[in-house]
DNA sequence: CGGCTAGTTAGGCATCTGTCGAAACAGAGC
DNA sequence: GCTCTGTTTCGACAGATGCCTAACTAGCCG
């Protein structure tokens, strides 16, 4: 696994504002794939012990030894969820397995509803 | 229907950057529901066409009859979910029922993603 | 190689979600 | 009151989602 796969489509409605312009059907589409990873507490706490991790990446087992009580298993789905919205990305270095933010991907969708 | 029931819990994660804080259960929840909301790619084009109307508001009818392709009581499903979520508000005006965003809610989604 | 640890994948199950058509409800106007 | 139009609720269905246990793969070390 040197280098996850993430799924980015080519109709990524970019920088618009939603309170500006109505989307197409393949830009919401594009779009909810992305919110709709967003959508779950469990990996919402996951994303943001990612983002929030002082070296801009943390280990998968400091996030299935923290306080979020679900099993390595649910774990690593959860992760897939968001690698494949391309909200994360991972990378195995010997033992361990690594996750970081995509900032373009959160900050694309923060711009898209902040003013 | 005058005053169309929106859900707010008190926990609601306000203003801190997802990257900064680490997401407790009952925050997590509570933006997960609001995230969750914006996860499908009808609602997305429906919020789309609430924010971007040109009055702040719009009218059932202009979105059941436009291009959104699905039944109108899937539009009015989907408009309820939007609006438990707390990212639009309704109001009945003797025939017609307008929709307007909440700015709050969208903005407070969009500055814990963005920068 | 064999055993150990970290993480992912596979299979199964209960629950949730998106969609529809039909029916019920709310106003406006006759 | 009756009817027409716009909107929501109801009941049902296929498909997706979240969780678990069990099995599997990847790397490390003796």
């Amino acid at each position: 696994m040197a280098k996850l796969p993430v799924i980015q489509t080519s109709a990524m409605a970019c920088c618009t504002p939603i309170a500006q312009t109505p989307l197409d059907t393949a830009a919401a589409t594009d779009l909810a794939r992305m919110f709709k990873a967003l959508g779950d507490p469990v990996r919402l706490r996951i994303l943001s012990r990612i983002t929030s991790a002082p070296d801009g990446e943390i280990c998968v087992c400091d996030i299935t030894g923290g306080d979020i009580d679900v099993s390595g298993p649910t774990i690593s789905h959860h992760l897939r969820v968001l690698r494949e919205a391309g909200l994360i990305e991972g990378e195995r270095r010997g033992t361990w397995v690594y996750y970081r933010p995509v900032a373009e991907s959160l900050t694309r969708l923060g711009a898209l509803l902040g003013t």
